[in-house]
RNA sequence: GGGUGUUUAGCUCAGUUGGGAGAGCGACGGCCUUACAAGCCGUAGGUCACAGGUUCGACCCCUGUAACACCCA
């Protein structure tokens, strides 16, 4: 083996060994486990957010699949309607050709040779994260046999009554020119204006103050030019007597009521609110209730259209607005301007600001479909972990409006939708269907909605559409319902949500049994990571390592806000003076694992990872140290096994046991720390140096040899399978050395099986002795730290009093003793005699003593006991004021009083043996 | 405005029915001890955001306050 441990020389190799040999399809007759992956988007690059949510399905996948389960974890990208339309167009404008120019079938084309070419990447760069994903049932959310899925459920909602066309008004992208749903908007607070305009009051009515007009206020002056009413609230007395009068709209000339609505918030503004009920959508509400006139003002591009003044046709909502504003102003009836904060909607492909526009598009009717998908969270068909997130969908749930599943678009599953020339509406999966299904003579002409499905629609159908459905499939009835979901909290309401309704309805089953819902991956300063900020990181860096240089330009090119390069590129410098270390595959993995704590967001910590891939380093080290001293291991040969080796056995007991808790449990972070603390801090620290001076001593027997080199190769076998699931690569390679020599011969770690408890003897006897012996080594560590003794200096070593048990312990580890804390001679001060001035450890009521003889100072010494002392005296008065407490004897439970009773004894003894220490020190000096 | 979450060591975070505050990194001191200096040994460091309450006892349960984050309107 190599002296460190470089994982970029075996990661992509072992990686395609296992797909070729197709490891990660289902196999076996165990039960059926399945995991959904959320289809990245073809268009996309692996982010650091996917980088985590795959590394926890492929800790998982591989976990259950090492149980014997027969799991599925089927790989799939989704089509991305706008997203992948943007990137296309964008390309070909860069070649200087236009989408509209080309035509719709020639685009359609350009959109999937470009998927042909590079929608790859974000596959090739999952497979670089390790994940085990079958990727011989790959799906595309516009495959053949997925449209017809798509077709199928648009169909039958139809036929169902629960999909229909409506005018209504939706949110309008301006710039891509197509409709997007709720959740596709996003609301940010944003610095403007409140304007005040006065509206000329009608028929000689005036205010209680005697004005002749109404003053409204309003954030977006220009849309003023489709008020169809002024409201006030029913029970403003200010303005009570001129509900039912009239208001001229200026500029416009119209003449339009006063009307009285609760909607209006009193306080706000004056109180008086112009209504514009088709392009503000509580307006719209507002307007039903009051049968107002609808007037749009504005065309698709949100230019104002022919049913504004001449004046303003044409203009865009910016210029319309500058424009009304200083009309207004010439005659007289601008009044105040305030600064305003305001939510601005945004589109968040687009960035654009979204306008509500009236426009006729396809709705599903939510509310039958969302009761379902509400009780099945609500009986506990469907678990989320952490629980807190059955809230926040219950919330979104409940007041759930109909979706907007239309799109504009040319990229995507085209509505099968047709109409004749009476706007008459045949729904069906194609041409032919359609005149079948509503016997329709040739005659009549069918003409096929243009638009296109949101994507959400059809990766909402991904739980049974990837399994064949509506085909009957095997793997429909094995895989369906899934077993774990593994998803950012973000995607509940866009995804989760939709595919529980969805999959309900048609399957009658449900998708997943559990929710695992982890958060977002945010940089280190706890931002969002992003382009724009500059402040993104690329998990593939952490993977293969980046130099400083690469790292600036790659922050800082192609930016949306060029102007920021400067700061981006200030920033990076002063974060990676030195570019990213390659930490590898497994490294990055660890520490993905070690941060998914319960539900909240993580800060990716550069720190972290760093010491995860010592981490690697250290497991490549010990698997080093043990195949140098197992090479003349026998599997055949008798063995016996010494107490470390029985110690070391009963902690892997107990380390099988938490990480299968912690994995059943989806404790990530409990499984990696687990695992870090044993292979680290037990299996290292002290069992290979315990097996030390037992391999190196001649008078050791053979059998007992052999039983330690059995249980280091035992052990770290075990270990190896333990934590493949979360690091694939080292282990599998480390694994291939190791097993052999147990006389385990198979082609690979991952089909191997997951280690159970019960494969490792508990022996209550065997840790009682060696964390004993720990204590004693760590206790004359101490006193040699504390005393500035250089490591190379053998000291010897007295032990005084104790209990019975100790000389036996003493005796069988004297060995292992002496070499760990370096100990020239082990005697034990013979009852009556006197010791030789000395220092002094306590483990229980054993004295160990370190002769002073010149090596340490009778001062410093003191000073060491007057810490422990101090320390000890503390804990002392602590336990004495809670047993000094009548009302503590009194009420807690006896057990409780009797174990801080005998703490404060033991610990009396002990602040007792060290005072006594210290005066005879003392004496040394004073004398 | 409504809701959720967070606040524990210098930093990033654990803390599972209420009963001795933990880890990693960093800091400090000592070591190239034949697996590992990406290492080994030792040490220091916390009014558990704040204020009340319940309890014999609160990081933990309840109420309120503050700051930050996110979601919804």
């Amino acid at each position: 083996m190599e002296s460190s441990f470089d994982p970029h020389a075996i990661e992509q190799e072992l990686y395609a060994h296992w797909e070729q040999s197709d490891y990660f399809a289902p196999t076996g007759n165990g039960p059926g486990y399945c995991v959904l992956i959320p289809p990245p988007n073809v268009t996309g690059t692996l982010h650091m957010g996917h980088a985590f949510n795959q590394t926890l399905m492929d800790t998982l996948i591989r976990y259950k699949r090492m149980q014997g389960n027969r799991t599925l974890w089927q790989m799939g990208t989704d089509h991305a309607g706008i997203a992948t339309q943007m990137l296309v167009e964008r390309q070909l404008n860069e070649q200087g050709i236009k989408r509209h120019e080309l035509g719709r079938e020639a685009f359609t084309e350009k959109v999937w040779e470009w998927r042909e070419t590079s929608g790859g990447t974000i596959a090739s760069q999952i497979r670089r994260m390790g994940s085990s994903l079958d990727w011989s049932r790959d799906r595309f959310t516009m495959d053949e046999g997925y449209a017809e899925a798509v077709l199928t459920v648009f169909e039958r909602l139809f036929d169902e009554g629960l999909i229909y066309r409506g005018s209504r008004l939706v949110n309008w992208d301006p710039q891509l020119g197509t409709a997007i749903s709720d959740l596709e908007v996003e609301n940010s607070e944003e610095n403007g204006h409140l304007w005040h305009f006065r509206y000329p009051l009608l028929d000689g009515l005036t205010t209680t103050e005697g004005d002749q007009h109404l003053t409204v206020a309003t954030t977006r002056p220009e849309t003023m030019l489709g008020d169809t009413a002024v409201a006030v609230h029913p029970d403003d007395e200010r303005y009570a007597h001129l509900v039912g009068g009239f208001v001229n709209l200026p500029l416009v000339d119209r003449r339009i009521p006063i009307i009285a609505d609760s909607y209006v918030e009193m306080d706000f503004g004056t109180g008086c609110v112009k209504i514009t009920p088709a392009h503000d959508f509580n307006d719209n509400e507002v307007g039903a209730r009051h049968d107002l006139e609808m007037i749009n003002i504005f065309t698709s591009e949100a230019t104002i259209n022919d049913a504004a003044p001449e004046k303003y046709r044409g203009m865009d909502r910016d210029m319309a607005r500058k424009a009304v504003v200083a009309d207004l102003d010439d005659l007289g009836l601008l009044g105040e301007v305030k600064d305003h904060k305001l939510m601005v909607p945004r589109g968040d492909r687009s960035g654009a600001v979204i306008e509500p526009l009236l426009t006729d598009q396809w709705f599903v009717k939510i509310e039958p479909l969302a009761q379902p998908a509400i009780d099945a969270v609500k009986n506990g068909d469907i678990k989320f972990v952490p629980k807190q997130y059955e809230n926040v969908y219950f919330s979104w749930m409940r007041d759930i409006q109909d979706w907007c599943i239309s799109r504009q678009q040319w990229w995507g599953h085209q509505i099968p939708a047709f109409y004749d020339g009476d706007s008459n509406i045949y729904v069906a999966r194609s041409e032919q269907a359609a005149r079948e299904k509503y016997d329709l003579p040739d005659s009549i002409e069918l003409k096929r909605d243009p638009d296109v499905l949101e994507t959400w629609f059809s990766s909402a159908l991904w739980p049974f559409a990837t399994l064949g459905w509506p085909e009957e499939t095997k793997e429909l009835d094995q895989f369906l319902p899934s077993s774990t979901l593994i998803t950012g909290h973000d995607i509940i309401f866009f995804w989760v949500a939709r595919m529980i309704m969805m999959t309900l309805h048609f399957t009658g089953k449900k998708p997943f049994e559990t929710v695992y819902v982890h958060g977002l991956v945010k940089a280190a300063d706890g931002n969002k990571m992003s382009k724009t900020k500059g402040n993104g990181l690329d998990p593939l860096d952490f993977i293969d390592g980046i130099s400083l240089e690469e790292l600036v330009e790659k922050r800082t090119s192609n930016l949306t806000q060029p102007k920021m390069a400067p700061r981006i590129e200030k920033a990076t410098r002063k974060d990676f003076p030195d570019g990213i270390p390659s930490y590898g595959t497994d490294a990055l993995r660890f520490t993905f694992c070690a941060l998914a704590t319960t539900g909240r967001d993580i800060k990716f910590d550069l720190n972290r990872i760093d010491g995860y891939r010592n981490f690697c380093n250290k497991l490549w080290n010990a698997s080093k140290f043990v195949l140098m001293n197992t090479e003349d291991f026998e599997p055949s040969h008798a063995v016996e096994l010494t107490v470390i080796d029985r110690w070391m056995l009963s902690k892997t007991h107990q380390l099988v046991k938490d990480c299968q808790f912690a994995l059943d449990t989806y404790r990530f972070d409990i499984f990696a720390s687990t695992i870090y603390d044993f292979a680290w801090h037990e299996y290292c620290d002290w069992y290979l140096e315990l097996t030390k001076p037992l391999l190196w001593d001649e008078s050791v027997s053979a059998a007992q040899k052999q039983g330690t080199r059995q249980t280091l190769l035992t052990v770290l076998e075990a270990l190896l399978r333990i934590s493949h699931p979360v690091m694939p690569f080292i282990t599998e390679t480390i694994w291939h050395e190791v097993a052999p020599r147990l006389g385990i011969q198979h082609d690979t770690i991952m089909l191997q099986r997951y280690p159970e408890a019960q494969d490792f003897a508990e022996d209550a006897e065997a840790q009682a002795q060696v964390e004993w012996l720990k204590q004693v080594i760590s206790a004359i560590r101490n006193i040699r730290g504390e005393a500035n003794i250089k490591p190379n200096i053998e000291v010897p070593v007295l032990l005084q009093d104790g209990e019975p048990a100790d000389r036996h312990r003493a005796a069988a580890t004297a060995v292992m003793l002496r070499k760990l804390a370096n100990v020239a001679e082990l005697n034990w001060v013979e009852e009556g005699d006197e010791p030789p001035p000395h220092a002094l450890g306590l483990v229980g009521n054993l004295k160990i003593l370190i002769p002073l003889a010149g090596l340490i100072n009778v001062t410093e010494e003191i000073t060491r006991i007057d810490k422990e002392i101090e320390k000890v005296q503390q804990e002392i008065t602590r336990i004495e004021k809670k047993l000094d407490n009548e009302n503590f004897v009194a009420k807690a439970p006896a057990e409780v009083v009797d174990k801080e009773r005998a703490k404060a004894d033991a610990l009396q003894i002990k602040v007792d043996t060290l005072a006594s220490q210290r005066a005879k020190l003392k004496s040394l000096t004073d004398g």
